[in-house]
RNA sequence: CGGGGAGUAGCGCAGUUGGCAGCGCACCUGCUUUGGGAGCAGGAGGCCGCGGGUUCAAGUCCCGCCUCCCCGACCA
């Protein structure tokens, strides 16, 4: 039996297939205002998943989670210089208030460093203080002229840690520790996405920071997408806001800082990391409905059947949909979950119930297995297991299929239609190299040492490799 | 900001020479269905982007404006 075609295939248009299936799945749509965005219910439990996961692993690393304000002075925000001209160009700012013209022009949040900053001066005033470590949940407001949903958009969803340490080199691990601990460790175990971890050129560092670190990941198009960023702001910021403190033998010293993000981007990476022609494949631990226990019909004794199987799932721990909407289409309930990604469906009907089975199938490979009752709970949860486990070895083994190794800058350009290239540093000495790349499309992701491993600090280009590809 | 398109039902679109506002999907009602996007019958839904003009008559022709989308430089 074909499967109807619900979606516009991957390989016929992949940006498209990605619009239809935000559509189809019902995650999110544009919103009124150009680069704003709705996120539905279904697409926001997704994200609520991804919150509570990552902001576990926050914790852990001894963050504590605070709120500052939306608005900022603009005067605040001037006061880093390379800060601002970096983000000047995306600000919304506010010029009226109450119906008068405001004093002083208000900035809209497009990231918090300054307004955090100006209270980390008040907060911190003994090494005893140090390391401060707090991050906030918020939106933020960058305007786009080229907005994609969960990609890159006027308004978005992150979290944003920022740090004050006594040191830089407490600073340093702190940067890497987030990027470790935090970012690779949750994508890699809850989303299923391997990433490429790295530092960024100082053309691609971000506006302020003296060292970016990145987590790329390479989608089904073989494009790269920034998953999440961790900062050493070295002590610009603290010396922009005052941020100083006594040290034990009691002389005044500037903080050095940190700050990092991952916001609703990683919707888009799920999506586009996993994704297939039949629509969404999530991994279960990050799926809103992990199971869907599906009644054929609620006659026969299918509707109970159904019902007694997803309540002893939900006592066994798992997160169960009960479906039993017989007023729809058989193949409607079936393209919806598939489309939404549940990982695992369980057909119930009587045929398969006279013999005492139900009919497990699986979102990622797409089997079907009979079941024997006494056996559903256990086979579920392995089920569950080798789904998220599946996944990820198929999001591996894509990313290794379409990295290459390249040696000059024609290949890597090559290399980037499909994937990744991975460039000797040399290769690319001086500014002129990033910047050909640059024209035709391609940029330098992450820079590695030749084993894949972490650079360091101040290691030079020349003595690293630098994987390159298209991005979004 | 430069180049190219498009605004008509919730969504996607057609609308010829100016002559009753249409189609598909979705929606509502009923019946039949139900193991891969069901069938039949009936029904509801419109500031044709906005403002002028031409005309007996404008979705259609003319002028102005607005908005959105696509392609070119920075950014989670």
């Amino acid at each position: 039996m074909p499967k109807p075609e619900v979606l516009t295939p991957q390989a016929a248009d992949f940006p498209q297939w990605y619009q239809d299936v935000l559509a189809k799945a019902e995650l999110a749509e544009t919103g009124p205002v150009r680069g704003t965005m709705v996120i539905r219910p279904y697409g926001y439990a997704m994200w609520e998943k991804m919150q509570a996961e990552m902001d576990a692993r926050i914790k852990a690393a001894g963050v504590r989670n605070a709120y500052f304000p939306l608005f900022i002075p603009e005067s605040y925000f001037r006061r880093e210089a390379e800060h601002v001209e970096g983000f000047s160009p995306e600000l919304a700012i506010v010029t009226h208030g109450g119906g008068k013209k405001l004093e002083e022009p208000v900035v809209v949040r497009p990231t918090s460093e300054t307004v955090i900053d100006a209270f980390m001066a008040k907060w911190v005033q003994s090494y005893r203080d140090l390391p401060l470590l707090l991050n906030q949940w918020a939106n933020v407001v960058r305007w786009e002229m080229r907005p994609r949903l969960f990609l890159r958009g006027t308004e978005f969803l992150w979290q944003e840690g920022h740090t004050a340490h006594a040191t830089e080199q407490d600073a340093h691990r702190f940067a890497l520790k987030v990027l470790n601990d935090i970012y690779a460790d949750f994508m890699v175990e809850i989303l299923a996405i391997p990433v490429v971890l790295g530092r960024k050129t100082q053309r691609e560092r971000f506006a302020g920071a003296t060292t970016t670190w990145t987590a790329e990941a390479m989608m089904r198009d073989g494009k790269a997408l920034q998953m999440g960023t961790s900062h050493e702001l070295g002590q610009g910021f603290a010396k922009a806001f005052g941020i100083t403190f006594s040290d034990e033998e009691g002389r005044q010293s500037l903080c050095w800082q940190t700050s990092w993000g991952a916001s609703t981007r990683l919707m888009g990476a799920l999506v586009m990391a996993h994704g297939d022609d039949q629509g969404l494949r999530l991994p279960p631990r990050v799926a809103p409905v992990q199971v869907v226990v599906l009644a054929v019909r609620t006659q026969d004794g299918a509707g109970e059947a159904a019902a007694g199987i997803a309540e002893s799932l939900r006592r066994a721990g798992h997160r169960v949909e009960l479906d039993t909407r017989t007023d729809l289409s058989w193949g409607r309930r079936v393209v919806g979950w598939e489309l939404r990604g549940a990982p695992v469906r369980l057909e119930v009907g009587p045929r398969d119930l006279a013999e005492g089975k139900v009919v497990l199938c699986r979102r990622d490979s797409n089997s079907k297995v009979p079941v024997a009752l006494g056996q559903v709970d256990a086979e579920v949860a392995r089920a569950l297991e080798e789904a998220q486990s599946a996944l990820l070895s198929e999001a591996r083994r894509y990313l290794e299929d379409h990295t290459s190794s390249v040696a000059s800058l024609e290949e890597a350009e090559e290399a980037a239609q499909t994937g990744f290239g991975v460039l000797a540093g040399s290769a690319l000495a001086g500014d002129s190299g990033e910047a050909t790349l640059n024209e035709a499309g391609v940029t330098i992701r992450a820079l590695q040492r030749k084993d894949g491993s972490l650079p360091g600090t101040y290691e030079d280009l020349s003595d690293l490799v630098a994987v390159v590809a298209r991005a979004y």
